[in-house]
DNA sequence: CGACCTCGTTGACGCACCGCCAACAGGATG
DNA sequence: CATCCTGTTGGCGGTGCGTCAACGAGGTCG
């Protein structure tokens, strides 16, 4: 990916251009953080001018913003299958799946999480809410719901919630290391079931903020 | 606060100076995220040269990090007394202070958590750990133990993840509105106690990262 | 009451970074 | 080989931040 330097005027075709220079991008902001990596730093990583950069991805914002959407996508290689068995089964096996996940993906997976922090900025927040309720669909499928497309129901609130949950207990686990494995999978698998089983059914019961009374 | 422009060279005691501006920081960076903010627009309305946000705070970031201190820190109004009767009880009285505290300064907290994202700065990170150990301190306060004071145990991991379990299922009651009140109370209480009563233990009774197989 | 001293405060300088754009040149075409 | 298209360059203008020497408000002392 990092260009030997030197190379000058090299011509290539723009979608090539385009994601070598994001490549380059993705493994500084990957390992350094928003304002601790120039568009310098980047240009000089693809070995190319720095007013390329801003050609290709106009801002460099909107550039972070394409970098944190390719960090939250690579480490998902979406769940496929959802593991048979009743609901605690289910839960079971996908919990193992996600852990194995991360942990092939460790890197990339803390990066994402660095890098996915919802600031303030709205389009990063609207990037990182999308990656949330694909998460959240999976767990819905994995319930057996079939998930009222991105309704504002107390259920994926309730859900998003446990994302936030999760992604926390994990990162115990993988950066502090002070949860083991198996210790994790307890947490992230028995919090989803009872969520799931008690906790969502008394919330859906509840009066919601202003409508759906039990519509989940 | 926002002191009347025009007023050249007054000079203030450092104490109250420096607390003017970081006031004006606080109201600015609550409002309107790091980079949205400059040193000049600080200095400005403080009616101050922007040299001298420096001259008290040394750099930007030093100065952001006292403001998020005090982002943390307000919202507080530290809970002092445990409420009685069982565990079922205690976390069901505590939750309805921890709802009522955020409800009363809404602002203030939604400000704190959009700045008080741990992204890659480590001194930021450091600033909210610490506020993430006293909340889970109150937790086990809550739950009748003695904390330990900041071991790096699978207990304290289990509770930092559900303090960001509580903060993201508040936020989707204060900002998103997908949860009444009531659902919020009953995803935050049960959780918890279900959490305390039921995972915790299993957890602790697994094999830790290295060391103490059943120490909390 | 005026000279003097202290230290809070100022304004400007240097530097790094970003967005923009006119000019340049690689390489395909005829 | 001449010509055109377009990917690419380098520099200009503007903004924001950290530093520093100089300034002056306000108290002190003779």
């Amino acid at each position: 990916m990092s260009t030997s330097a030197a190379r000058r005027r090299e011509r290539w075709e723009p979608d090539a251009r385009r994601r070598q220079i994001l490549g380059c991008a993705v493994r500084l902001f990957g390992a350094r953080g928003y304002d601790e990596v120039s568009t310098a730093d980047i240009a000089a990583a693809a070995g190319v001018a720095r007013g390329l950069v801003n050609h290709y991805f106009g801002t460099k914002k909107e550039l972070y913003l394409e970098v944190v959407r390719v960090l939250l996508t690579v480490p998902d290689t979406a769940l496929t299958t959802i593991p048979d068995g009743d609901l605690t089964a289910r839960v079971d096996g996908a919990t193992t799946w996600f852990l194995d996940a991360i942990a092939r993906h460790t890197d990339a997976w803390v990066a994402a999480m660095g890098a996915a922090t919802p600031g303030r900025d709205p389009d990063l927040a609207a990037v990182i809410a999308e990656a949330d309720e694909a998460t959240v669909d999976v767990i819905l499928r994995l319930a057996g719901r079939t998930p009222h497309p991105r309704a504002r129901s107390p259920l994926r609130a309730a859900l998003r919630a446990y994302v936030a949950f999760a992604r926390s207990g994990a990162m115990e686990w993988l950066v502090h290391g002070s949860l083991s494995r198996e210790q994790t999978h307890v947490l992230l698998s028995r919090t989803l079931t009872t969520l799931l089983t008690e906790t969502i059914p008394v919330i859906s019961s509840r009066s919601g903020p202003s409508e759906q009374p039990g519509s989940w």
